[in-house]
DNA sequence: TTGTAGGCGTTATCAC
DNA sequence: GTGATAACGCCTACAA
């Protein structure tokens, strides 16, 4: 209970003296309770109690040669999208206890450059990938610690992935509009480079195909509400509309659905829409929209575990899929007669 | 160019050996590149390039006595409303070459003693805190780092405060409805014990009293659109409707709007309603949301620097106000005679 | 301008 | 079971 007046923050030396025991002893009691005696353990937890004693990270660190953080690479941090897959993340990783670090890769040219320096061991144990825009080199100098990719992923680049199903998700949105009526299905696709996009471009079009179908008109966002906006302006220009609209994102489903009704146009008896992610707020638009349900969080911690197990020298899978769903609700109907 | 068996990762002795220097000399290369000679730098960045070296953080942090990390402490990582000003803070992190480490508050009861060990020097530099909820104590021991709040504050925490306009933007919005010719203006607050929430309160019932109203009825929520939803519920139970509603965010008044009109009420013509952020979906809702604009990413620059200066030293105002603005949309108009 | 050397705080190895 | 002690990789007086 005595104020010192240099409130120095304790170290194991400290502990030690106070305790009567060696550094090493001290060190032990934390880190392997078991192999000291009862006594000394408690003489020891006790002048921890007394100074208020708690490791240094950046010594324990250094002499284990590991630096007690992960870093998440994601594209947009301000998108809800990221946010919460990275909350998931850092449920698991506190519970292993390693800090989470977010790195935001929308940023200026350096960025690439930087990333050399981020992508190094002496940065982080391990690397969480949201992002499948980036250079895959980066990731697979040998400085490089161990990677996971979760959503999206690199072209050319073996770490394992955490992957919803979107190619089933697709198809789970076809079958639905194709069992309302619809047949001139179009899309509301993302970035023609993006794998994700790809993906389900592909389920899209291997779903129709299955019911005698082709995809109709086919238009490019950037998974962003603006963009989303932009493509329904688009569609209000064009002369022959589909009557129903698959959307990569919620997002961009949802941009789109306000501008088509502040045109006038009815979703869903003029034009039927569905998103994918099922983000809280897509049930709370008017219409709520139907969309193809993602576990974000589950995403989250998935990737996390598999890159812990990859820490822990673990064999893990290639590839983990995480299963969809389609949540029905207002914006889609019967395509109008 | 020759491949070793064993990839070990170059130290500061392996580029000094290749320079055919001293580590002293390579260390001050990286860090005082202008009291070394001109050669001697030239051939310590050649032996650099060829071992491909990049420093040990974990050393350097521990000779340095620091950590490299800033902990930012959000209740929820999920909401976009904090990760955007998350993405401002680490906009401005990383160009003081410090990492971002998030900390979601909002987990198990055991989050709390965990505060303990997270508001540490050893753990991080620096705190940015955007939950007002947490304890005040933890944040004035000895051992914890300097800390700045934004957004929300902490009761009876002294540190530095990077905040919103609370009060002029509810003043701005009880300003606008009564100019419409509102005079029965509910709210629909935050939690009670919210400070953002209190501030609101009192620049919302000053504005009334300025013009001669007092409040109307007050719904309570928690900021999610859930929670909004469930005023709208209420709301439309109610006798005695007023005929305008302020919301504490835009994610409760979007919750509510859904719901209302859901339940066949027009938005504006029934009830004006206006919201507090402007989050971007606000514009893409229809109709689109009148609100309050709080620059979220600008509060999160901000904030990081308030801290960078005063671990630098500096002198740092108690207290940053950033202005917040209203944006008028289609939310609001004159009250149905 | 450059080199030498001690120490940052911890843990793992080796004795006892 | 416990105690010395030698690293972990880097930086910075101090000396040259």
């Amino acid at each position: 209970m005595n104020e010192h007046r240099t409130q120095r923050t304790a170290r194991i030396k400290d502990v030690a003296r106070i305790a009567g025991v060696s550094t090493a002893t001290v060190s032990r009691t934390l880190s392997n309770p078991d192999i000291v005696s009862e006594g000394t353990r408690r003489a020891v937890l006790e002048a921890i109690e007394e100074t208020g004693y708690s490791v240094n990270l950046s010594a324990q660190n250094l002499r284990r040669q590991r630096t007690g953080g992960i870093l998440a690479l994601a594209p947009n941090l301000a998108n809800p999208f990221f946010s919460e897959i990275l909350s998931g993340i850092s449920d698991v990783l506190r519970g292993a206890g390693l800090n989470l670090i977010v790195g935001d890769t929308a940023i200026g040219d350096d960025a690439r450059l930087r990333l050399v320096d981020y992508a190094n061991r002496s940065r982080c144990d391990g690397l969480i990938v949201l992002d499948g825009s980036l250079d895959p080199e980066v990731f697979m100098r040998s400085q490089c610690p161990p990677v996971v990719q979760v959503c999206e992923w690199i072209q050319g680049l073996a770490a394992p992935k955490v992957l919803a199903d979107n190619e089933r998700g697709a198809g789970l949105a076809v079958d639905h509009l194709v069992g309302l009526g619809h047949e001139r299905i179009g899309r509301l696709a993302g970035p023609e480079k993006n794998t994700l996009t790809q993906a389900r471009d592909s389920g899209f079009g291997r779903a129709l195909g299955r019911h005698g179908l082709v995809p109709d008109v086919v238009y490019r966002g950037d998974f962003s509400l603006a963009s989303g906006q932009r493509a329904a302006e688009q569609l209000l220009g064009a002369r022959n509309r589909p009557t129903a609209i698959f959307c990569d994102n919620d997002e961009m489903a949802c941009g789109m659905m306000g501008a088509l009704r502040r045109a006038g146009l009815q979703v869903p008896e003029d034009l039927s829409i569905v998103g994918f992610d099922d983000i809280e707020l897509s049930r709370h638009l008017t219409p709520a929209l139907t969309t193809v349900r993602q576990p974000r969080k589950a995403l989250g911690t998935r990737a996390a575990r598999t890159l812990l197990q990859q820490l822990d020298g673990v064999d893990v899978p290639n590839e983990t899929r995480v299963p969809v769903s389609l949540e029905v609700r207002e914006s889609t109907a019967p395509p109008a007669r």
